[in-house]
RNA sequence: GGAGAAAUGGCAGAGUGGUCGAAUGCACUGGUCUUGAAAACCAGCGAGGGUAACACCUCCGGGGGUUCGAAUCCCUCUUUCUCCGCCA
């Protein structure tokens, strides 16, 4: 969410800005400021009702005390009818606000300044790229490998859970828990603290990460509770921070987690979905900094560098591609994409995602620091997935494929008491 | 799941209808003293809104109510603790 004093300055530029992202926020611009002068006005009126009322309450605590009862029940009767009034100025402060803020949360994030225009996916723009396509003996699809070798079976995650649910087992389980390994010890490596947070979380929770109220019907609902299913370790980790305000001394915060996800993927369909391409049900390892809000945009580089770290290790042909505005999520200011090769699917496949959310969650969560001046600021909330666990399998099952097996690439082989998959 | 107790500032802990945004201690910040540090002493020290700055408003787990006035009384929800039951 947007700061209110940053729409009520910079309103016209906000509008503008938009614009990048394809989306005009100008009507509800005006009607957000509408609604905020207005709720300002009665809000004004109602404190100045409250001060009278907190005066005459002395002043007859006063008379009573000197045994003047005559004039304190004349005074008291007074009073209760300011009272009557203000209940419903409070009434209509309390509605203005409700307003205010269901308007508030249709502004999506102002994108960064670098950020290209553009409808969809296709207007993205590529800012790197990390090694060649392999060169392989023979070409199959990892869900046809996957098969052959016995690793991953969707038939039996169909019978136990349905379609999006892929059972992994024996070698196939196996290289993803040393790949979620790797993937911990890189990030410990780099001064993240491992957190193991719970994989359902309260509304209050979805609203701090922003994926409440917009994202409602992606995310899996347990009625009886009330609880969501995590639909990535984003949500648990950054609402640790929610409601705190943090020492300056303390940042940047660093925190990887490694937890399933869960996504409904309404609407998904066709090679989109095929194999391990989309689930409902995959793993990942995420990490979270909470920084200094200068720094933030230099520590989303520093991010984008681990990560580019992790596949460069792994061998795996990649490029990295910055989000244009139609493409860029709702809270997020400025994004970066990490494609991976799939040699059989011939085709690039995003197996990260690196975000810096500015001041949008800290805004919703009420996130802040303590600034050398002693003044409350909201602090930057940064996240990336380092990496999302299925398409990295599936690049590794088709991109080392041989005759002889799938080689398991060298940083992961301590992990595993195989350096071959067959 | 059943019964009981509790929830106050960063922490500990007073406060049971009237000037309480809240005693006191610890922690923290600044100063005095000291060659330096510690100790001691002095001062400051919650958050949000509002203002040019004050004023002023809101917040004592959340929500609602009683009252001229609520941290204090009532209702409700949540959480924590203790006992019983069940259980990986």
């Amino acid at each position: 969410m947007l700061l209110i004093s940053n729409i009520r300055e910079n309103h016209e530029e906000i509008v503008q800005r938009m614009k990048l992202r394809n989306v005009d926020v100008e009507h509800v611009v005006e009607k957000i400021l509408a609604v905020d002068k207005r709720k300002r006005e009665v809000q004004k009126r109602y404190e100045d009702n409250q001060h009278a009322i907190h005066i005459s309450s002395k002043e007859i605590g006063d008379l009573f005390k000197a045994g003047n009862k005559e004039e304190g029940n004349a005074l008291r009767e007074k009073a209760g009818s300011l009272k009557e009034d203000n209940k419903l100025l409070h009434e209509e402060v309390n509605r203005l606000d409700e307003e205010l803020l269901e308007l508030m949360y249709q502004i999506p994030n102002v994108p960064h300044e670098s950020i290209a225009p553009g409808k969809d996916d296709s207007d993205n723009v590529e800012i790197s790229k990390w090694g060649e396509k392999p060169n392989l003996s023979q070409n199959k699809e990892h869900w046809v490998l996957a098969r052959e070798y016995g690793i991953i079976d969707w038939e039996l995650g169909v019978k136990i859970t349905g379609a999006g649910f892929p059972v992994y087992r024996g070698k196939g389980a196996k290289l993803q828990r040393a790949l979620v390994q790797f993937f911990l010890d890189e990030a410990e490596d780099h001064g993240y603290e491992e957190i193991n947070p719970p994989f359902l979380i309260n509304e209050a929770s979805g609203y701090g990460t922003g994926q409440l109220p917009d994202k409602d019907g992606q995310m899996y609902h347990t009625e009886r509770d009330h609880l969501y299913l995590i639909p990535t370790a984003e949500v648990p980790i950054t609402n640790i921070y929610r409601d705190t305000i943090i020492k300056e001394a303390d940042f940047p915060l660093k925190n990887v987690a490694f937890s399933p996800c869960f996504r409904r993927e309404a609407g998904s369909y066709g090679k989109d979905v095929r194999g391990l391409n989309r689930l409902h049900q995959f793993e990942k390892v995420e990490i979270v900094q909470i920084v200094h809000p200068n720094k933030s945009f230099e520590i989303l580089e520093e991010m984008v560098t681990h990560v580019k770290g992790l596949l460069e290790k792994l061998g795996l042909h990649y490029r990295v591609v910055r989000l244009c505005g139609g493409d860029l999520g709702f809270a997020s200011a400025l994004t970066y994409d990490f494609e991976v090769w799939s040699a059989a699917q011939e085709r690039w496949l995003e197996v990260s995602s690196v975000s810096n959310f500015a001041s949008f969650q800290a805004n919703r969560m009420k996130c802040r620091f303590k600034d050398s001046n002693g003044k409350t600021q909201l602090v930057h909330t940064l996240n990336g997935s380092a990496m999302a666990l299925p398409r990295i399998m599936a690049a590794i099952i088709e991109n080392y494929q041989t005759e002889e097996g799938i080689v398991i690439p060298e940083c992961i082989q301590k992990y595993l008491k195989f350096d071959i998959l067959n």
